[in-house]
DNA sequence: ATAATAATTTATAAATTAATAATATATAAA
DNA sequence: TTTATATATTATTAATTTATAAATTATTAT
């Protein structure tokens, strides 16, 4: 190839991996319905398995997931589990998605 | 779990597939700094080789997929590639990206 | 034609993620 | 304290994605 300028190709590189390791959690079809449901709103465990038909142990694997990488925080009272979202980063994301595909209405 | 009232899950779970599907596309590393470059304007793949140090056939790889899935589009200038981006929704979350993690600066 | 540059394609192994089923824990009510 | 409800965890297999290397095509210049 040719010879270009090379600038800051680091720094570049650094923003993509912060911004990829948010997206590789939104790429999933299970876990952006939860997060389509949170935008709205705390809602505990079988709110949102109602919401989404997604299979308990499945979406409890999800919220775990979701969990690990404070994207949500949990609230725990009495036997039911409250979520919510905690990345301001996803919920701005999350906005944008809404106003794309309509996803968060 | 007790009752709760659904409504249009499958609607929310169309609208999600198909962010999904979008999402899953720029959540790698790689592709991520080549749209990064492109929401600059057209480039050409010694350009992007350039400035994203990635090796040549990675690049032409990921840009293949980011083709095949109309993320972008390709103009052949004799033995140039030059590749721009081809989707709206693509160009409106890469600048929410961007405004988060400075990631198009 | 031959060589050089720009870029793409193909193949394969390694790693990651998703799907599914089974089991376990925690709280509250009977 | 047994039972029911709400939720989480673990294990396993299947599928997808990524990484890497090798080979190929296309265009231009010599």
């Amino acid at each position: 190839m040719t010879d270009y300028k090379i600038q800051n190709v680091d720094a570049i590189r650094d923003s993509a991996g912060q911004a990829c390791s948010m997206l590789k959690i939104l790429a999933n079809e299970d876990r952006l319905m939860l997060l389509c449901q949170l935008t709205q709103g705390e809602k505990n465990v079988g709110e949102l398995e109602a919401a989404t038909n997604i299979q308990q142990p499945t979406l409890s694997q999800q919220l775990t997931i979701l969990r690990k990488d404070n994207i949500v925080k949990i609230r725990k009272d009495g036997k039911f589990n409250y979520y919510s979202i905690a990345s301001d980063e996803v919920i701005q994301v999350m906005q944008t998605l809404g106003s794309l595909y309509g996803c968060n209405k």
